[in-house]
DNA sequence: CCGGATCCGACCCGATACTG
DNA sequence: CAGTATCGGGTCGGATCCGG
């Protein structure tokens, strides 16, 4: 379990890699909503619109593996468990928030 | 045919909808090859390293109708067809850079 | 040279029910 | 509250053959 594949050249990286890790349905609108801070699951079920539990737990648990999020558990006794962006996680900011500005700007009309 | 769905209202956009048209497997590889200039087909194929042919159209057909590419067809003895970046395309650019700086910057590696 | 058409497997994703 | 387990459909993507 401890064991995951140590790779140290970085010079190997395919747009296509990084669009598997942040290119699914859901990837960017928890990364979103987890901007301004850490949430709790439950928030993110009520602010990722549309998501189910079962989409939600994958999709924290592949981008907690991408080392992009961060989970942390308190053991109260309603289980309460905290999400957070890493530092790799918040430089996606500023990209995700152009990617976002220039859908606004054209969606659906490309010929002015 | 001349016929599309025409929405006026810009203000409805969403991440997964920008996702559904940049976020497939090949649309920024592709994208990216084009950033230079005009491209012909051929050219697209060899430079998209794994793309086989259908993908390419497939890709090149999405993005001509999301206004992001432009087709250019010249009636010569054997064909040529040209693709090249329209306005709202190359405003993808400092996008996709980024990302992929991202990408480079933390792959399969997120402890420090 | 450029692309259409078809077949087909793989995976993504959604709904629901259940557990600690 | 925070997940796990299972089922099943729909879409994505790859190989190959065919046509202009």
């Amino acid at each position: 379990m401890g064991e995951k594949k140590i790779k140290k050249n970085k010079e190997r990286c395919t747009l296509q890699e990084i669009l598997t890790i942040i290119g699914g349905k859901w990837s960017m609108s928890i990364i979103y909503a987890l901007f301004p801070g850490k949430r709790r699951f439950s928030e993110l079920e009520r602010m990722v619109t549309g998501i189910n539990t079962r989409m939600l737990v994958k999709e924290l648990k592949n981008m907690e593996a991408n080392g992009i999020v961060v989970r942390k558990v308190f053991a109260t006794v309603p289980p309460t468990v905290e999400y957070m962006l890493t530092d790799k996680g918040k430089k996606l900011e500023p990209i995700i928030d152009q990617l976002y500005q220039w859908g606004v700007e054209y969606v659906g009309d490309g010929v002015t």
